[in-house]
DNA sequence: ATAAAAATGTTGCAACTGCAACTAATAAAA
DNA sequence: TTTTATTAGTTGCAGTTGCAACATTTTTAT
């Protein structure tokens, strides 16, 4: 996995199917609109998917950094909503047409066997990234995916102490919650001396 | 994709690495435990993933109908959450070990050669799944989970009405909200105008 | 057929969360 | 460097949601 990987770095070189380009901090990086089935690989900084919904909510559907995967393909658009790739820091994107790369190139490149090869592997880390969506969303309560979230990072990081991806601000439209009461809900974490926070450093104090 | 699903259900004769198992109500159809790497296809009948977590509050996390695909090897248990699939009517299922098919039969047999053509598109629309659920849960109220819940299965069922795949209760479990409180939005859903409700029979009367 | 279990439906109340409206601090732009 | 914009941090209050504790109906098991 993490040959290919390495690969995929240096896909342009192998392949005239893929192309790839740079984006600096906040530009857009894909907006999915039609079914153009495209597959993204972010090689280097950081992005997001945000969703606005018809109530003006915003949502971090999914955060993306080196090595993750994204795209069209992966997002059947059955709402109205707005759905883009926003980068958070500047970054290095790949992009591929999925139809493209399921076929066999005319000139038969080792690319596109390779990405065929690994390509089940690349969804199914995916599938793993999002099920992990699903755990801490259908958490009850504040504190809950607070207390899911820091954990994931913590094991991340194999480190009790650990930096937020994001500022405040984005972590509440993350987990789908109200900046407030989750500024308070923090609060409340420090004095029950559960967490301690510094800036966007957070330790966990307990387990 | 049909022909591939058609084709799937005569595995066994295709393949001794596949098992087919018959599941009655409510049996246990696997254990989300050790990383077997175990996927799953749901040929008849209907299942739930169920995790219960540390506070002993139940989740479905997925619902399964026919051609539906879970395991394993979908799922990285980062938790000590039990997590299990259940038959909800008799269901038929079949087994495989993704590692074996994943690599080519001894007897290079034609099952292997169309199951790993297929494999991408199949784990891809687990996580097309997986991408609703996101949505779902990330709704910021009861009512707005309950109206996405029904506009979704409003789409799939081609109807305004449509009947709920699962208890009242389970459909609280589902999109991890309290029973009660469910119950009574679904009641001011009624009042005002909004739905229909006869049993678990329901019927969209707005957009 | 009858008992037991599960699911539905309801309600008061308390707790939690969202909203609005701020101030303070920090970062970005002119 | 100063202004402007963004993020962080707070708080009162209202609305929503969860909890507990029921009664009622339906389903399942004996």
């Amino acid at each position: 996995m993490i040959s290919f990987q390495e690969f995929i770095k240096d896909c342009e070189k192998n392949c005239n199917k893929v192309q790839r380009k740079s984006f600096k901090k906040d530009e857009i990086i894909t907006t999915y609109i039609a079914k153009r089935n495209q597959i993204c690989i972010l090689i280097s900084g950081s992005a997001d998917l945000v969703r606005y919904d018809s109530n003006g909510n915003k949502t971090i559907v999914e955060h993306f950094t080196s090595n993750d995967i994204f795209g069209e393909i992966f997002y059947t658009i059955a709402t109205n909503n707005e759905l883009f790739v926003k980068a958070r820091h500047n970054s290095e994107v790949l992009f591929f047409s999925y139809d493209l790369m399921k076929h066999k190139c005319k000139t038969n490149c080792a690319f596109h066997k390779i990405f065929q090869d690994n390509l089940s592997e690349l969804i199914l880390s995916k599938v793993t990234m999002l099920n992990t969506r699903v755990e801490l969303l259908t958490k009850r309560s504040i504190r809950d995916k607070l207390l899911g979230y820091f954990s994931i990072l913590s094991v991340r990081n194999f480190n009790r102490t650990f930096s937020l991806p994001f500022s405040l601000t984005d972590l509440a439209d993350y987990l789908s919650i109200d900046r407030s009461a989750m500024m308070r809900e923090l609060k409340y974490l420090k004095d029950d001396g559960i967490i301690k926070k510094n800036g966007n450093k957070i330790t966990l104090l307990i387990q």
